[in-house]
Order: C-alpha cells, then sequence, then structure tokens
DNA sequence: CGAACGACCTGTTCGC
DNA sequence: TGCGAACAGGTCGTTC
C-alpha cells in the first residue's frame, strides 16, 4: 500500500516519536515474522527511507529494516491503548508504543548488519536525470509504467504514483520504455519531482486504507488525476478516464492525451 | 536475458 | 439477503 510519499511520512514522523528513545520491549504476533528480541534495550539513532523500506539504525550498530508492501501500518500509541485488530508486532519506547498493523501479512521485517553495498536503484526525490532514465531504457521494452515501478532501477515509484506521472507527462503507460524521447523523459523527471514532493506535503494518498504514524489520513487524494477515475472527465482535457490492466496492476490513464 | 504470471494473504466491494 | 468472483497501494520466484 504505502508508496515512497507514505513512507517517507512514516520516517519523518519516527524521528519525531521514537528517535533516540530507549526500547523497553518488543513483541511479534505473527510467526511469519522473525523474533524482535534484539531490539531490547538499544534505541533507534537514525531513520531513513529507502526505496519503499524504513531503515532504522540503532545503537547496538544492527539495522532494523520495514517493509510494509500492501496493507502494512504504523502506528504510535500510547501506553495504554488498546492494541488494534491485526497487529503483527510491537515495540515499546519509554513514550509510546509503535504497532505495525497488517491484515494481509505480507509486510516483512529484518535485524541485520548493516549493509556496505546498497541498492543501486536510483531515489526519484534526490537524483532523477532524464539522460540516466534514458540510458537504463535503452533495449527495455516493457511497458513505461512497469519500467517506472521496477524497484531496482528507480526506488519507491508505485501504482498510483506511476499513473499520474504518466498522466501530468502526456504519455501512454503501455508505450515501450525504450522508445521514449529525450523530451518525454524530461516530462516524467519534472512530473516526478513535483508530484512526489506534493505528495509527502499531504502525507500520502488515502484511498482506503492508509493512514499516517498518529492515525490521520493523507490529503493527496484530493489531486489524483487519473488513479480510481474511471469513468470521469480527465481534468485536462475532458475525455473519460479509462482502466487498463497491465501486467495485472489497476492502470488509469487520459485514452485522448496519453496517447 | 527480459517479460509475464501466479503466489503470498485477508478484507472489501460488486454483480447476480 | 447471500454467495462467489474480482479486486486491492507490493514483491518474489517460476516459467516462457
Amino acid at each position: 500500500m504505502p508508496e515512497l510519499p507514505e513512507v517517507e511520512t512514516l520516517c519523518r514522523q519516527l524521528k519525531k516519536t521514537a528517535l533516540f528513545m530507549e526500547i523497553l520491549d518488543a513483541r511479534v504476533f505473527d510467526p511469519k515474522l522473525m523474533p524482535l528480541d534484539r531490539l531490547k534495550g538499544t534505541k533507534i539513532i537514525a531513520t531513513c527511507r529507502e526505496g519503499k523500506s524504513i531503515k532504522m539504525t540503532l545503537a547496538s550498530g544492527m539495522e532494523f529494516l520495514l517493509h510494509l508492501r500492501m496493507t502494512g501500518r504504523l502506528l504510535w500509541q500510547g501506553k495504554d491503548s488498546p492494541l488494534p485488530s491485526h497487529a503483527r508486532f510491537t515495540v515499546s519506547f519509554e513514550n509510546g508504543i509503535l504497532v505495525c498493523i497488517d491484515p494481509r501479512r505480507f509486510a516483512t521485517v529484518c535485524i541485520q548488519h548493516p549493509q556496505y553495498f546498497t541498492s543501486a536503484a536510483i531515489d526519484p526525490l534526490s537524483s532523477f536525470l532524464p539522460q540516466q532514465l534514458s540510458t537504463l531504457a535503452e533495449r527495455r521494452s516493457l511497458p513505461i509504467k512497469n519500467f517506472l515501478m521496477e524497484q531496482g532501477v528507480i526506488g519507491g515509484i508505485g501504482n498510483i504514483y506511476a499513473c499520474e506521472i504518466l498522466h501530468e507527462a502526456a504519455i501512454n503507460p503501455s508505450r515501450k520504455a525504450k522508445s521514449l524521447s529525450a523530451t518525454e523523459w524530461e516530462k516524467i523527471a519534472q512530473a516526478t519531482h513535483s508530484i512526489l514532493k506534493r505528495a509527502i506535503c499531504c502525507r500520502g494518498t488515502t484511498i482506503s486504507d492508509w493512514r499516517d504514524l498518529f492515525g490521520q489520513k493523507g490529503t493527496y487524494q484530493a489531486y489524483l488525476k487519473v488513479y480510481a477515475r474511471e469513468g470521469q472527465k480527465c481534468l485536462r482535457c475532458n475525455a473519460v478516464i479509462h482502466r487498463a490492466s497491465l501486467s495485472g496492476r489497476g492502470t488509469y490513464y487520459c485514452p485522448s492525451c496519453q496517447r
């Protein structure tokens, strides 16, 4: 569920709550997840986003990695709040409790030594150079939308923002990645930057489930131009928004201004 | 090698 | 109202 803006939101909110607080306890309720005993007695001294993963650096020298996948959520609770349904693990700090909620149980956690060679994926917020994208897409005949969502190439773009970026750039999601012109890569880079930055300011997109660390909905859904707008009018050209299936994922676009 | 597809899970919504 | 099918923000392993 959470894409880059949602994960970035959680990272920033974790900095305001859990950073430098001693971890008193950690409990795991889902046998699919690894034990988190090694969190006890240490503290988080840094937190950052890597693609859609949350990386928390521990005072013990280890790293605590969390990927929320489709339905994972993080919630900051007071000491005496009741445990929400689908709680998969909790981490208790001196000033509150971090709860991971995940109905579909796809989320993954990991405590590991810091990795010295990190992923080669591009972070679309820090460096997103049209020339570099164009080079990476040489010989790639998959749809541009799937290319934008390849986490090994670009870290953090998922289904909602891929649809929105391509609409903003006026490019059809089915176009082969290698077929885009320099001008079109330029538009993609620009659209990606402005859409992700605004979505972060909005604390993400709440279609149904997404909530931030404090249980609040995001507000970017007010800015969506195509995602989940099948049958409605394109805000740029008034044509009807279509929904197609690309590799089994719902794909929303305007057939008129995204040719 | 690259691209497509099923699997992993559970909950919600939609059509009959 | 009830029931099954389709669908959901992600990624991985397998297959073609």
